[in-house]
DNA sequence: TCCTAATCTTGTCATTGACAAGATGTCACT
DNA sequence: AGTGACATCTTGTCAATGACAAGATTAGGA
């Protein structure tokens, strides 16, 4: 199908999503260019409007997407916190593109109901993930204590893809991640 | 010298960075148009050049402003770890439109020299905030606990402004993150 | 005064997102 | 097989933008 003689593409809507994570890997969502995609996908210009409407539309299915595989990354550690908080920095570094596009509500369509429906999906498995986190001596609420890991977990990503943690932290971030993780663990 | 008549504006620069913090609370950075700035400031299109050179180069000179200002956040919470985070986290939400460009490189030029040495100011202030932390019982790194710190901090800052967290926090920043960040500091 | 540099303007070009209208292929139904 | 409705893709167009070039205006010092 990827045959460029036909008329009709055959799976332009997956070829553009494709695209669409390469040219965020190379420039970042906002630079993406509807255009760029299409000249990559080999059709005319105008042909991702079908699919997507605009803009907007291709990155909250996107987002949509990328919220399902971070549910399914987080449920491989399953039972084990540490793990999920460095399975979480790993899905944000490895597959960048869908973690920048998925923080970004100004880019997408925030009142999606693919999306929505995606985003409580990985929302239940991160909380069911940090469930069996070892709490302090005082008694705790359990929902300042999701914020707190989802917080250390979610900052530590960020930082690392910013590209402004010192280069005392090495390169590889799953190790980094759980060194920095197990100070919220014990 | 905000007089329109006159042919030099007079201030520009300072003009154009405060229309473009506007803009950017507005629209994001990522929208973010020169010739918005420039027809803000009631200067021509082409005005902004001479100042910043291009928009990488009038983003670079908000980032190192914005980094600057954070250092001075912080070091009003002299002293008290605990408080520095929740600066950080009031500082990511009250000045939006700094936090937001300070922690994209993609948007700026990361080699600048200005740039670099505010970004050196505000980690020796954040460094030395997170110094006092009360550590745990085994023997620590202090890397790693101003690591774990930044990242909380920076993780709930970024979560909030995403507005992907749940109601149940509620509409007060400082608050929330003072909730959250004890879970580190205890 | 004059002159040099800084500042701002006008004009231009390629690129982009969005929209409209038309061409082509696909598929269900007869 | 034939046909019509629909999905898919193309071509054409427009306003907005970033960047650049060349010229006008002003400021401030020799």
């Amino acid at each position: 199908m990827t045959d460029s003689r036909t008329y009709h593409h055959g799976d332009l809507r997956r070829a553009l999503l494709a695209a669409a994570l390469e040219a965020i890997d190379e420039v970042g969502p906002a630079a993406l260019s509807l255009r760029d995609l299409a000249r990559r996908a080999g059709v005319s210009h105008a042909a991702p409007a079908h699919h997507f409407g605009d803009k907007a539309g291709l990155l909250t299915a996107l987002a949509a997407q990328g919220f399902d595989l971070l549910a399914q990354a987080l449920t491989a550690a399953d039972g084990d916190p540490l793990e999920a908080g460095v399975a979480y920095v790993d899905f944000a570094v490895t597959r960048r593109a869908y973690f920048e596009v998925m923080f970004r509500p100004e880019f997408y369509r925030a009142d999606d109901a693919e999306l929505i429906a995606a985003r409580a999906r990985a929302g239940a498995v991160l909380r069911a993930g940090v469930a069996a986190l070892p709490t302090g001596s005082a008694p705790v609420d359990p929902g300042r204590d999701a914020l707190a890991a989802w917080s250390i977990a979610h900052g530590f990503a960020t930082l690392w893809l910013a590209g402004v943690l010192p280069d005392r932290v090495g390169d590889n971030p799953r190790d980094a991640a759980r060194t920095v993780l197990r100070r919220l663990a014990t």
